[in-house]
DNA sequence: ATCTGGCATTTTGCATACCATATACCGAAT
DNA sequence: ATTCGGTATATGGTATGCAAAATGCCAGAT
């Protein structure tokens, strides 16, 4: 007799109720328009597990890991908040950033095979023609996100995405809103492009310095003419 | 009569038992020699609660801080662990490291004012004669700690400092097994040198190049030294 | 009319009780 | 002797209860 040698991989994920509540709170606060009222959006504890069904406990644990992820504020006895960023933590965000992607950059041209830096070119190949991207503005910006995202994927090292993951979910709406002024959604796409050929070169130094500089130059667009934030 | 206008400062802080015990764990986790012992090193929830003479529900808490921040490492319905990190994830830390502390050096060039890079030279103006850094291993240790938090300060970029800051709790105890190694030590302070200079001369590239270069050459070191890492 | 002080209400923070599951132990069968 | 199955125990996940604290309201005083 022989032990049947079947490939099975563990099962180690019993799902339990705080992380499902972790992740609903995080999708339906990500999805919300966080700076659209003055008033600031509180989350009930109580109104939270009656609307969930479940009791209180799992939901403060769920709001726990949000708060130290920064996408809830609480204060000691009077409950939690949907944080909401100031200007300044929004510009240090795009800061650190780029730090992060012009890493990311370094590494892809170190490590990463010629495929896979092809593979970001196809995310824009329909976008070749003049005004496509004005045009289709809403698709461009779910590429741009993909771009960026695959940045990080294509560097190898988890702990970049991982640091990133965060700053995407935060940066989302104000990225929607500033993607779609004026025309920085064509001067992105010619900054993905230099930046992909940098890659493609193996340029470190220029791939490094043409992401952070894509970087920077966000941060001066919002500095300059983001006046919506505190 | 007038309103007497003290200036006083908000007392906002009731502070709460979860985040007494929050730091009570971290500071023994940090303090601890994790990477000793081959067992893992568990954390009951039971007996934590009976030690610090509190219910289960604030360690919870705190417990569920901890593993957001990577220290702690819970499996459903197995318990807590104190988290040991693979050599691969330390590279990664190493990796992020350097991505941040590159910009930190960047932003020092451009805002930092003379006195404050002033401040980096004194840290280590006892260790001016050769020899001194390596009779002084301990001493040294932590001037190099310091250093590498002053860059960050300096960098007047809170978020930078924020998410370093438990990368440094984390490379706590591999940075002081590995700052005793070779004469790794004086390396360490002829690099310092060499940055604090590119600083004052508000050379952002060459500063910048430097830290990365200096963080880079620690996780070579440690990719080719350190064995002790599963 | 406005301000202050106290009471009521609301809501969090913590404690405890209960339940489900994982592990350990032990005996029986092969 | 080893292995399998069942039961017991321990431990984490969840629910609930209680008390402290903060807010809001209302009444009374100035």
């Amino acid at each position: 007799m022989v032990v049947a040698n079947l490939s099975l991989k563990a099962i180690d994920s019993p799902v339990v109720l705080k992380d499902r509540i972790y992740h609903e709170l995080k999708s339906a606060i990500t999805s919300m328009n966080v700076y659209a009222d003055d008033d600031e959006h509180r989350l009930d504890e109580r109104q939270l597990s009656l609307e969930l069904g479940v009791s209180r406990t799992p939901v403060r644990e769920a709001l726990c890991r949000l708060e130290n992820e920064g996408f809830v504020h609480t204060i000691p006895r009077r409950g939690a908040f949907v944080a909401r960023k100031t200007k300044k933590e929004v510009l240090e965000m795009i800061t650190v950033w780029a730090a992060l992607e012009s890493m990311a950059a370094r590494l892809i041209t170190e490590n990463a095979n010629a495929e896979e830096i092809a593979t970001l070119r196809e995310m824009f190949s329909s976008y070749g023609e003049d005004g496509a991207v004005q045009a289709r503005i809403d698709e461009y910006s779910e590429s741009n996100v993909s771009f960026h995202q695959a940045l990080f994927r294509l560097s190898r090292c988890d702990l970049l995405s991982k640091t990133t993951a965060n700053l995407f979910l935060h940066m989302r709406s104000i990225r929607m809103r500033t993607i779609a002024e004026k025309d920085r959604a064509s001067r992105s796409i010619i900054d993905h492009m230099y930046i992909i050929e940098a890659l493609e070169a193996r340029d470190t130094e220029l791939a490094e310095r043409l992401v952070r500089q894509h970087s920077l130059d966000l941060r001066r667009h919002v500095e300059e003419f983001v006046d919506w934030l505190p």
